[in-house]
DNA sequence: CTATAATGTGACGAATTCGTCATGCCCCTG
DNA sequence: CAGGGGCATGACGAATTCGTCACATTATAG
C-alpha cells in the first residue's frame, strides 16, 4: 500500500539533494568520502550504485540516513539533524512521546479506515 | 561524537536479530526476499555482504530501517516502535499532520520550559 | 540413536562495482 | 578568445556479489 519496493533510481536524486544541502561540490564530497569525484558522478546520474561499504560511508558524510538516501522514508527525518519537528519529536520524553504516538497512530489508523471505506 | 563509522561486521548481528524477531528462519526470509536460503546464511556469517538492491529488499522484508541493519542507529528504536511511528506519521495528510506537528511543538515547548525553571 | 530441519560452506560462471584515469562538455569570468 | 570549475561519460583490470547448486555440519526433535 505505501511500500512496495520503491524504484532505486530515487536514490540519485536523493544523494544530490543530500550533498548540496550540504554544501559541497562531487569533488568535496569524494574528498570527504575517500571516493573518486567520478563515483560521486555515477551515483547522481544512476549508471552506478554504491556497494554495502560505500553506502554507509556516503550516509556518514552527509550525515543522513541510509533510509533516506534509499528512498525507504520521506524527507521528514531525513536530513536527521535538521528538522525542527523531528529534533522536537525526539527530544520528548516518557508520557510525552506516548501521547504523541498515540496521537499519530490514531489519526493513521483513522485515515486510514477512511480511505477504506 | 556519535557517528563513527561502525565496523561493518555489525551487519551480520543485525540481520540475524531482525530475523529471529520477526519468527522467521533462513529459508523463509529467503523466500520472502526473493533469494536463496544459502544467501541469508553468506550475510549472516559475514562471508558475504549485501548489494544495494538486495539491502534495501532484506530491510522491506523485516520491516526495519536500513539504518538498523548497517548498524548506524541504536538497537530498538529501529525495530517496529519508532519508525513505524514515523511511517504513521508520513502518511498523514493535510489537518491530521499538522495536528499531529502542533502537539508536538506543544509539548516540546511545555518541556523545555518546565526544564528552565 | 535416527531422522529431519536448520544452518553453514564452498564451488561455478555471470553480472556489477571497485578504484583509477582520460576526455569531453557546459558555463562562467576575465 | 582563453582558462578553469563542475560535472558527465566511458574505458581498464581487479575485486565482489550475483544466483544456483551440492554437500557438510549442527541443532531439534521422536
Amino acid at each position: 500500500m505505501h511500500l512496495s519496493t520503491p524504484p532505486s533510481a530515487i536514490f540519485p536524486d536523493r544523494l544530490r539533494r543530500a550533498r548540496e544541502y550540504r554544501g559541497l561540490n562531487q569533488a568535496e564530497l569524494a574528498q570527504k568520502a575517500g571516493m573518486q569525484p567520478s563515483a560521486i558522478s555515477h551515483f547522481e546520474t544512476g549508471t552506478r550504485k554504491p556497494s554495502f561499504d560505500n553506502l554507509r560511508i556516503l550516509a556518514d558524510s552527509l550525515d543522513v540516513t541510509t533510509d533516506y538516501l534509499l528512498g525507504r522514508v520521506e524527507e521528514f527525518k531525513a536530513l536527521a539533524g535538521a528538522d525542527r519537528l523531528h529534533r522536537h519529536y525526539e527530544s520528548l520524553e516518557g508520557s510525552d512521546r506516548k501521547m504523541a504516538d498515540e496521537l499519530i497512530t490514531m489519526l493513521a489508523k483513522r485515515a486510514e479506515e477512511k480511505g477504506k471505506s
